[in-house]
DNA sequence: CTGAAAGCGCTTACAG
DNA sequence: CTGAAAGCGCTTACAG
């Protein structure tokens, strides 16, 4: 009977029914559902599975069910950018909770030898969360053929792709219209660097977001075409936000305020400007976007949007697990809400002379 | 033969092999190995797997190669906990930069209905990265039960149990004996909370940095015991942080320097303290361990040990897919450098009265 | 270049 | 309460 223990085989459930003399169904009945069948055959059957080291091996259990019990997470940009950004990390971690909950597991998923595209096709998950998607994006056709519900994060909302967002637009707006009331007339807007799913992104919420900056923008008579309005992109990390603010600093154009996209890329500014003797708020201001938790103890403190990352994430995950139970969502596209938050990093200017 | 598809049926190699007159071998070299059978029957099978919108099934891929394509990285504490502490997600970011580079998927893997012990055996991983793990927990038994390759990063080295760490004993000595060369005497010690894999956890980086601390209090006649050094413990976060602060600030015990064993709690207490109008390191020093980006801007700076986490995760991963391949580890128990990062977070103390 | 067939290790409807 | 058998959808050694 220890035969096969030498053999260095896996032990399977064959093993444990021909040893205990009871039937695989019997086996897999004292694994699943004792209750099916008498206490002496599960008694039986635990022991022997006990003495020869026996588990079930999860995978072949996972394909007899046809379910992953995994849900994954499309990293929006190369793992290392996504991991130092606390708004993704926070958007995680509520997907995560509810991975928890429901006794999932959380798959990460960077692009499989370089694409994405391939990433998804071989992913062993049950549905999908991505962020920053437009239905016109390649990978989205990808998603559907493979009929894994999913649902995105900051993505361009659109039938049938399940979406959760703020008002970028609205967002944008206020806080631009609050630079701009503050007198500043020479405006940096730092923007998002592409989502790494697609070359060439279409809709998303950088849009929006520009979307709302210029409506401010025109209420002061400006635009992206104005010389005094300058557009950037950036990574979203530290590092590159540091990176801009130096080029800020040593290029021509000189803003009175730089408007970031993203938090972290703020908070960069701000240590390099600091760094390099420029004061914030007083020689320049800076505006970000997330509100992150370092942004209320960085000096200055950083005037921002609030989002609620970790529960855009852990409603994105109960939406999906709807789908995934195969239920009706009874709500496609959630908008939550945001806030401004008004910090120190953002100076008044009185009125002056241009330039 | 379009029957199969208005059943909405999962479309499958057998459905292809039929339509296209080819046999399942030659589908299945289409996809995997083209060079095999004629650039005819390829280009047939893909155009009939086109049109029926077939997608090779991961899972059942999986299932018969035996072979996950992921890793596991199991948390160490409630998912909410380990994704605020920035330590954590470092180390999780050079993990998920070796799976990158491999092709594999990083899944968290949170306890299965409050047990980690069902997580593992669950776990649809070919390996498993652990954090803070004994041989003597119940949990590597049930690692090892399943047969499944692993590591751990700050763990305690032991044999068949890979590992990697630093000298925690050596760096919790050195900042320890810095704090007291400066002239502290009444210190707060904050430990890290246990690990979730355990109730009452064996050995562990905890007490390595115990007994390095202990080493440095008695070269200045004190210990665990004086009445002038307080043991805490604390979870890893900045909220946790600083709720230990104002603990600390309400207690009898009046320390001049918190001794943290992680950067994020420092912070946590830094923050409580300037918010409770104690100046930092005036009235009272801080200093951490891990030295995470934050701990560089706020303010006051930290000082602290710096412990590449990045590089911990990634040698684990590295390590861990060498154990996979089946190879042999070159080593197996890896210690990285350490350094001490002096900043401004710990002033000196004059000689003067006791008390 | 091609295909029949065994194998991966479970679950579960069904009959007894 | 129990078991024989079909099924989950691939891969691949082997023979032709």
């Amino acid at each position: 009977m220890n035969d096969e223990l030498k053999k260095g085989k896996r032990v399977t459930i064959n093993d444990i029914a021909r040893i205990s003399g009871y039937s695989k169904t019997a086996v897999s009945f004292a694994f699943n559902d004792p209750s099916r069948i008498s206490v002496k055959a599960c008694a039986t059957i635990q022991r022997v599975a006990e003495e020869l080291g026996y588990y079930p091996d999860p995978l072949a259990r996972k394909f007899s069910l046809q379910r992953h019990e995994s849900i994954g997470f499309l990293l929006p940009q190369h793992i290392h950018f996504s991991f130092q950004n606390p708004y993704i990390m926070q958007v995680v971690e509520g997907i995560g909770s509810v991975c928890q909950k429901y006794g999932n597991t959380l798959t990460l998923i960077p692009p499989l030898n370089e694409s994405v595209l391939d990433a998804v096709r071989c992913a062993a998950v049950d549905g999908l969360i991505t962020q920053g998607m437009s239905v016109e994006m390649e990978i989205v056709d990808s998603i559907k053929k493979r009929k894994l519900p999913f649902v995105t994060i900051d993505g361009i909302p659109s039938v049938d792709m399940p979406s959760i967002n703020i008002d970028d637009k609205d967002a944008a707006y206020s806080i631009m219209r609050m630079v701009l009331e503050r007198g500043h007339k020479r405006i940096a807007i730092i923007g998002l660097a592409e989502v790494s799913y697609e070359k060439h992104a279409p809709a998303s919420i950088q849009r929006a977001r520009l979307e709302g900056y210029l409506r401010a923008l025109k209420e002061f008579d400006l635009d992206f075409s104005s010389p005094s309005v300058g557009l950037y992109t950036s990574e979203t990390t530290l590092d590159e936000g540091k990176h801009m603010a130096s080029m800020l600093l040593s290029g021509r154009f000189k803003p009175t305020c730089v408007v970031s996209m993203s938090d972290i890329v703020a908070l960069g500014c701000i240590l390099q400007f600091t760094e390099q003797g420029i004061s914030v708020p007083e020689d320049i201001s800076v505006v970000g976007f997330d509100n992150i938790v370092e942004s209320s103890y960085i000096l200055p403190s950083l005037t921002t949007i609030d989002q609620p990352a970790g529960e855009k994430g852990r409603r994105a995950a109960e939406m999906l697990f709807t789908l995934i139970r195969g239920e009706h969502l009874p709500q496609t596209h959630i908008t939550i809400p945001h806030r401004i938050i008004e910090r120190d990093s953002l100076s008044s200017i009185e009125e002056q002379n241009e330039n």
